[in-house]
DNA sequence: CGGCATTTTGACAATCGTCAATCAGTGTGG
DNA sequence: CCACACTGATTGACGATTGTCAAAATGCCG
């Protein structure tokens, strides 16, 4: 399967087949990590840097009451923590949601790559504020959006994100996300969660079968939930002027 | 009145003279901006760096129904943009809240700066990551704080910012927030923003004469949101209490 | 088959939003 | 100095969304 993190930092920087190389390189040893189980914790110093090449991932926070917010998921080709060694220490917590594999750079590593490939550098530049303005979406979404079109515009985001990494097809893609992190996600209760999906899934804009997940319409759905996908800034958008949309070696 | 930016940025490098006073060099030749004036816009590719130096500014999006989410609030300091020319556009808008002195850097001015001043290059890093943390945070705030703790957590959170740059005394700062504001700040209704400060202010939380906000007992305060600083990665941390709860949920 | 996580349901309560009116503060012009 | 206009704050009544509690149904896995 084609890697993910060259098919989304494509969409950064216009990166080189040296560019690429190299990346396909650090990409090549990972280390499998079961589901369920934390990354790296509130606390922790992290040494060096992580990204998800396999599967997925959340970050979150707890407070002292026990409540869980997640703040924000991690898809194939997503960095946990490119620049957290200039922090003292994480402020947040990041654990798999299914088993993944994962990629673990020495802080140095990256530090002499950025030095010494440009477009690399700027692509991870790029792609920690595709992450920011993710994160400022997500809160837009739970400050103004009521329940249903929140979690639908949450649906059409990761539907992109994983089209852009060729983990999702047109109107599909695997969804492990249970319905209880789905309310920590969203700030609503777990019951409160289970009654939109059914509201989506009865309007017919999904169909939810084990763990995949199907947008009939993926239009609809983004109409729906007025969906603007600018904040991801890829390429090959549809309401985005595109010099050159060739996404030639997606095809698996 | 001592320099915002300094002060902000000497808590995520170890500054050395030369480096304050390049600094100070830069912050010299400030523009006027007045109130409610939108800095940048959604759609606009900016070209140089803008950082206030004086006054309050927030960034927000607005949605196609006409509302309006606050997902940020700039200090004397903060950055506005500090690598957005990486990405194609703005994804979102700033507007000042009060007239403010704005700085306006030349993109490449910034490139020049961070690669001799290594010690400067860490702290703009320092600084964006920050930015990030707390927009995690209140996207936690938002999702799992009642609208009480969370409004409370927003004014604690001001509270310990404006100190940090010399904005604010022990107990109390300038206050130039719309209740309307607020609203969108929070994502809760007008009307419910006054029901909540109301709230607050007979518990003897908070008290609001003109546009001046006192805290008589911040650390009441900050008992009664569960507000740990931490996130903002600062020095001179006073409280330093666990955070999280014993909580199984996620794993391991 | 039994055990466990997850989903689903129902009944009920609390938080929060909406509408619409009134009040207070501020600044302006006559 | 006061009438006027305007923005922002406040209040009351009511309704909608969402949360809580508790139980039952479903699905998954050893």
């Amino acid at each position: 399967m084609s890697n993910p993190l060259i098919l989304r930092l494509q969409h950064g920087a216009d990166l080189a087949d040296e560019d690429c190389a190299v990346l396909a390189d650090i990409t090549s040893r990972t280390r499998e990590v079961g589901p369920r189980e934390d990354l790296i914790r509130e606390g922790d110093k992290p040494e060096h840097v992580r990204l998800i090449l396999e599967g997925f991932a959340f970050r979150y926070k707890m407070l002292p009451d026990g409540s869980r917010q997640i703040t924000g998921y991690l898809v194939p080709g997503d960095f946990c923590d490119l620049h957290v060694w200039i922090l003292g220490e994480m402020d947040h917590s990041i654990a798999t949601l299914t088993r993944c594999s994962v990629v673990e750079i020495p802080g140095e590593t990256v530090t002499e790559l950025t030095a010494r490939y440009p477009r690399i550098a700027r692509a991870l530049w790029w792609a920690t504020l595709v992450d920011d303005a993710v994160t400022r979406e997500a809160l837009v979404s739970m400050g103004q959006r009521p329940a249903d079109r929140q979690l639908a515009h949450f649906l059409c985001e990761l539907l992109v994100r994983l089209q852009a990494v060729g983990r999702a097809s047109e109107t599909s893609y695997e969804f492990p996300v249970t319905q209880e992190d789905l309310g920590d996600t969203l700030g609503l209760s777990t019951v409160h969660v289970n009654r939109t999906l059914q509201k989506l899934r009865d309007d017919g804009l999904i169909t939810l079968k084990g763990k995949t997940l199907t947008i009939p319409d993926p239009d609809a759905l983004k109409r729906f939930s007025a969906f603007n996908p600018n904040y991801l800034h890829l390429r090959s958008g549809e309401n985005k002027t595109d010099p050159r949309g060739n996404d030639s070696r997606s095809g698996a």
